[in-house]
DNA sequence: ACAGCATATTCCCATGCTGGAATACGTCAA
DNA sequence: TTGACGTATTCCAGCATGGGAATATGCTGT
């Protein structure tokens, strides 16, 4: 089986890094129509509208139609999960003192 | 033009749930050989090997040569961008209170 | 040298992607 | 209505994917 689809959660969803942008965009503007990506991001706008579609199958952003605008707005907590499984690897890059620490906790299994 | 390969970094290589698993049992067990990792995951050997490769293109992983065995062991500090970014959006999910910030911080650019 | 184990690589396939261009849709103003 | 605006959808292309099967590579003990 091929890759799987982009819109299969949030994981998948991210790897776009235009996508991403359109979230630091949406995080940092706050909920915006689709025109105004398209004139910051410089993107072609049926580009933005596909990456938003992704977005929204996700859950990542959701939508209001404002006249004949579309307003995104960004629904973070979607992203919980991704930042739920990274956090464990935290540790690893924290302090140097936690070297020694996860040799301890690590042991490779041949260890007594 | 099509996907970005998933070696191209970290964001891609950590879609495949698969290779996800492989990273936390690396995290879990400590540096293992091939085979460990076979058996555990229950996966055909040639996809274990592919996946790792992967995880070695992007440098989440590394390996070593033991005799006829290769272990591989994780080098976590690679996902700490996918930290760095996901962490901007904590607040999102932390406590309800931080709703009323956020809408101060992201006021809808509208607002006079 | 040889057999056998551990791992990597190659080949094939069906699928779904991203970008670009063109077009369709829905809404507002006159 | 008609036209114009804002946005979404469709069609096309090239391409890398992940799985399966088969095979190649490398090391070890005898």
């Amino acid at each position: 089986m091929p890759r799987a689809p982009t819109t299969t959660d949030a994981f998948n969803a991210i790897a776009e890094p235009r996508r991403r942008d359109i979230i630091d965009l949406l995080a940092s503007a706050g909920p915006s129509p689709v025109g105004d990506l398209v004139q910051i991001l410089k993107l072609p706008q049926p580009a933005v509208s596909k990456h938003l579609g992704v977005l929204r199958d996700v859950g990542i952003v959701a939508v209001q139609r404002k006249g004949r605008h579309r307003v995104y707005e960004l629904n973070a907590k979607t992203l919980k999960p991704i930042h739920d499984w990274v956090s464990a690897y935290e540790r690893f890059w924290m302090h140097q003192l936690n070297r020694i620490k996860l040799r301890a906790e690590q042991s490779p299994k041949g260890k007594v």
